[in-house]
DNA sequence: ACGAGTGTGTAGTATATACGACACATGACA
DNA sequence: TGTCATGTGTCGTATATACTACACACTCGT
């Protein structure tokens, strides 16, 4: 699983294309983490760091937090939170849309957005 | 957080009334954990057991997976796995329904059960 | 009185998590 | 030819997780 890695450096290469400053060690400094560690963490030669540290990655990087959690192989502690909430209402809705195509969990969510309760 | 603990003591203890083999020292081993351990997980003197381990005390206990494992602060791997798939899509759709009644999730559970998408 | 079963207190442990500190080699630039 | 910044290799560590092992005190039936 470096698919969190590679991602990683992915995307700051592609920033560093265009502004010096997103070399590993202006990165890992603003993200507040030794430099050593995110070039482990790039090669997949540790484990994807904590959510904090992941989330902080994410918006440095400019990428989708919850998308930068899933490679992270977590889930969202405040999403997690929500469901701990009701867990056999929102065990079944997700287990319901295991298998549904992108489409109808999107309209699901549109129908719910618009939704009067 | 000693609700766990609450809740599985009780559970066994009310189940015991009709059947003696629901004493701690029997329903630890049953469940494959030392006794000593059960007795500080009941008395929350130590934090929840794994997830493993509270499934296995919900079916012993006759509970609901889903509700003991919120209970003792986790959400289950296997629905953490299906919202890393989608985590885009799922965290919307879940923080959409974070204020919503419990009869409007139903809704939306029984709606897509009999959705043809 | 004693043996079986009960719950509990104390101590210890293996493994995972989440990093930091420091040194090193390389390349570019003045 | 220094020096500056780059990425990386090695080693160590604090904290959390998830338990086990053993001994103890109590109670209940025989």
């Amino acid at each position: 699983m470096t698919q969190f890695g590679r991602t990683v450096r992915e995307l700051r290469e592609r920033l560093r294309q265009e502004d010096a400053r997103f070399s590993l060690r202006q990165v890992a400094k603003r993200v507040g983490i030794e430099p050593a560690y995110l070039s482990k963490i790039e090669r997949g030669d540790v484990a994807p760091p904590s959510e904090a540290t992941t989330l902080r990655l994410a918006e440095e990087l400019d990428a989708d937090p919850d998308w930068f959690l899933a490679l992270a192989g977590k889930v969202s502690s405040d999403l997690q939170e929500i469901i701990r909430r009701r867990p056999e209402l929102f065990a079944e809705l997700i287990r319901q849309l295991r298998e549904a195509p992108d489409d109808a969990i999107l309209r699901v969510v549109r129908e719910v957005r618009d939704g009067d309760w």
